[in-house]
DNA sequence: GCCGCTCGCTTGTCCGGACAAACAGCCTTC
DNA sequence: GAAGGCTGTTTGTCCGGACAAGCGAGCGGC
């Protein structure tokens, strides 16, 4: 029960539910391997509807934790996932002995503009026009990686982009010290995939090649965290959130 | 609109708007970065109710397909998402240069029981035990692999742990040869996390060592496909299903 | 031109209820 | 002893309804 932080109390029904649950696998209350309560009794025990109580576990089958079968029941698969995806941000920079032998090229921008509410986030006038930069990393000729970086439109820009072209420095370092924006969360989504015609052609890869695509979200101080993973996010696969740590990586090439 | 298989009928509301809406997207008639119709227009235009639309547009959202924010509405993400889950089968293996130096060893079982539809399934006696074999792939020492396979406890089991120890023949055809059950389906669960303390004393790694975890599942003739993935396993994350093809990788130790 | 406000639209949350489908265990039958 | 049917339990599907929360656009005031 990490209710101990009543502080920040969750307004959500199906959330203080799945909290609970959370709590009693992670203390080892609920062992893995272990069967849950059924629905109806957890109904009763929480007072909530048997939606409520099904949203919250849909959450925890999400997160790996629980797996339900029907007419079996729902059991506790694992203790604990999310550690283990913030860390795995190492991973795939590592088997892929990051970035020794990479180069990075702009190959495709997308404008979009920045809403009223998002504006105000970040200090920004409304309607400004943000540029989608679709850059492209290239390892030992055949692994690609891709990321979006959402930065301003700005006079910078052009310069911005030289040197991501050319340095293999952190790309919020660039942003914070081009604009002064402070990244605080990066969102991750890295799935293996095969290169598209459209992205291939201006690599001179033959499509289909395989590749593992890297899509970083960053947003500035005023983004609320996604704590436990049961909120936030829920229908994103292969995403994970990480608070950005300052020299988290000493040496590496790792550009978060 | 894929309703020219109405041989093989949907029996449930909600698969019939998401094949429906599955249809729309990979036809390209909702194109990628295009807003669906809201929720209550689907609602009138399917004449269910909203509950079963939103059961549908979690379904595409578990995919990939598309993505909602409160407010704004629902948008269009991209067109397919798992034939590059199928083929992602090859990634992790070609980015570890599996499996060269790999070695292979026995750490745990656990036994579980058949039950009546499983044993009729598998033409095996209701209650016959099957061994859950946990094998750990170690690569350059600090890279591990794990894969669990359920097999049935026959006295030549000895004999096939002992292949699997020393061999690098895939999993699947060391079942057909030695039990003649052939395997036509494969779970795959794929994900990077930390080595456990219970997996990591018999090994001689230090707990929270990185690893990438496979996790395979093997299915014999009568189960039924996956199709379009729209269906089956919603919770499951960092999961795909493929129909096992003989002769996938020629060269390769991918060993599924 | 910027700010705050209201408004309409869209998705999120939550309720109560009902029936269907899958499963395990038990019993009966052969 | 194996196969099939029965039954209670559990999760899955589906309905109808209600209100909350987030967002963008438009409006008016400063």
């Amino acid at each position: 029960m990490r209710q101990a932080k009543k502080a920040t109390a969750p307004r959500k029904r199906y959330q203080e539910v799945a909290e609970a649950l959370l709590g009693e696998i992670r203390s080892g209350r609920l062992a893995v391997g272990s069967t849950l309560p059924g629905e109806l009794e957890l109904v009763e025990h929480f007072g909530v509807s048997r939606h409520t109580v099904r949203e919250a576990l849909r959450r925890l089958e999400q997160l790996g934790l629980i797996g339900r079968r029907q007419g079996r029941g729902t059991v506790v698969q694992a203790q604990q996932s999310e550690p283990s995806y913030v860390q795995s941000v190492r991973t795939p920079a590592e088997l892929l002995q990051y970035p020794e032998d990479a180069r990075l090229s702009l190959v495709a921008s997308a404008a979009v503009r920045a809403g009223r509410r998002l504006a105000k986030l970040l200090g920004c006038p409304v309607g400004t026009e943000w540029l989608r930069l679709s850059c492209l990393r290239r390892f030992r000729e055949s692994k690609l990686e891709m990321c979006w970086v959402d930065v301003y439109v700005l006079p910078e820009f052009a310069e911005l982009a030289e040197m991501i072209g050319k340095r293999g420095q952190p790309v919020y370092e660039l942003i914070e010290e081009r604009f002064g924006e402070r990244i605080e969360n990066v969102d991750v989504d890295i799935m293996a995939r095969l290169i598209p015609e459209t992205i291939a052609a201006p690599l001179g890869v033959a499509p289909g090649t395989p590749s593992l695509t890297v899509v970083r979200r960053y947003y500035g101080a005023g983004r609320r965290l996604l704590e436990a993973s049961v909120a936030e996010h829920p229908g994103e696969r292969y995403t994970y959130s990480l608070q950005l740590r300052r020299g988290w990586q000493s040496g590496g090439g790792w550009s978060t």
